[in-house]
DNA sequence: AATCCGGGGTG
DNA sequence: CACCCAGGATT
């Protein structure tokens, strides 16, 4: 068996003559560590890195952040999705300030009681930031192990990480955790990547299971499949002049926290007759149906949703009626939508009707 | 143990 | 189209 301490040794040489200059590895404030780990959760680092530029031009500190408002927030961080990440930084950013007088803790088991950090973000942290032993296990690693020493181990399963971050702290290497985890990481990112990855080219070559093998493409194994729902949406855009009647969605379904308007669903596509029966129920009597728009089709990773727009203008005391029966909603400006937090359904729509 | 939570890139 | 991405929280 193959000695952990080449297999660290090849590994970090390789991260030395490879290694892509991003901004976060060039810092060790754990704030700026910090942010950088929740945006990369289930990100690349190409979607990842603009957002980060932005959060810490916006928010230099982590009491900027803290004092910010969770709307201004998910506003900055629009358009990159599981906006549970976005909540979660502001929550812990006021932990982090009320309960640690700014301070980010260092240790593993402390910043696993944080809001949005898990074992990888913990790990990410303790030893990026503060040059302790701990082993990241990300899809990365799951990618290099399962490969390089044909761990055949499920990664769906509940065994599957234990595993993994088992052997990940075995392998680890306890004199420069930091560099060591970057170095895997960059390594799965890069060389060892999910389709076609340079094998010809790859330090590990000789001994690599899966190379030697042929099970490169069968390696790590996943065996359970997200399966997708299919929604229908109609918006009622309601409007009077440029303004629109938007609301903040609740708890419970996609998009906690971000805008959108007056929401009909059904479990087929929902036609005129629908919206017209709609608005007799809400009593609106006077109000004039609009452009209809494109069937939009966006998806998501459990859901593929079905969506088409209707602009409904309010006339007459029809406003007064819908925002007494629907006190959620709220008139906005063109000028104001832009700085609501939206899904990125939305902002096509917009985007899609010049505005 | 299973399910939910986004949006974009890739082969 | 299927799969993946510097995962975590909830039930």
């Amino acid at each position: 068996m193959l000695d952990s301490k080449v297999f660290a040794n090849q590994l970090i040489n390789w991260y030395e003559e490879n290694k892509r200059d991003l901004p976060w590895r060039k810092t060790k404030n754990p704030y700026r560590i910090w942010l950088s780990e929740i945006i990369l959760q289930q990100t690349r680092v190409a979607q990842g890195l603009p957002y980060y530029e932005r959060f810490i031009e916006q928010f230099p500190t982590i009491h900027d952040l803290a004092s910010a408002s969770e709307t201004e927030v998910l506003r900055l961080w629009q358009g990159l999705g599981y906006y549970s990440r976005a909540r979660n930084l502001h929550a812990c950013a006021k932990m982090v300030v009320n309960d640690f007088a700014g301070e980010f803790p260092s240790g593993f088991n402390e910043l696993l009681k944080l809001k949005g950090i898990g074992r990888y973000t913990a790990a990410a942290i303790s030893s990026s930031a503060f040059n302790k032993p701990n082993a990241v296990v990300d899809g990365n690693v799951y990618r290099v192990l399962s490969r390089v020493f044909g761990i055949e181990e499920d990664i769906s399963s509940t065994q599957g990480p234990k595993v993994f971050e088992a052997r990940a702290n075995e392998l680890l290497d306890k004199e420069r955790p930091n560099q060591y985890n970057q170095a895997i990481m960059e390594f799965g990112a890069i060389q060892c990547s999910p389709k076609s990855p340079a094998c010809g080219i790859c330090p590990f070559k000789d001994y690599c299971f899966a190379f030697n093998n042929n099970k490169v493409d069968n390696l790590p194994v996943k065996t359970k499949k997200t399966k997708v729902r299919k929604r229908y949406f109609t918006y009622l855009a309601f409007h009077s002049e440029q303004a629109f009647l938007m609301k903040q969605r609740e708890k419970g379904d996609v998009w906690q926290g971000l805008f959108d308007f007056y929401l009909l669903e059904d479990s087929k596509p929902i036609d005129v007759e629908g919206v017209i029966s709609t608005l007799h129920k809400l009593g609106l009597n006077s109000s004039i149906i609009g452009e209809e728009s494109k069937l939009y089709e966006h998806v998501l990773t459990h859901q593929r949703i079905f969506a088409n727009f209707v602009k409904i203008e309010l006339i007459g005391d029809d406003e007064t009626r819908l925002v007494s029966l629907h006190p959620e909603l709220k008139k906005y400006s063109l000028e104001q939508i832009y700085s609501l937090p939206k899904p990125v359904l939305i902002i096509k729509y917009l985007e899609d009707q010049c505005f």
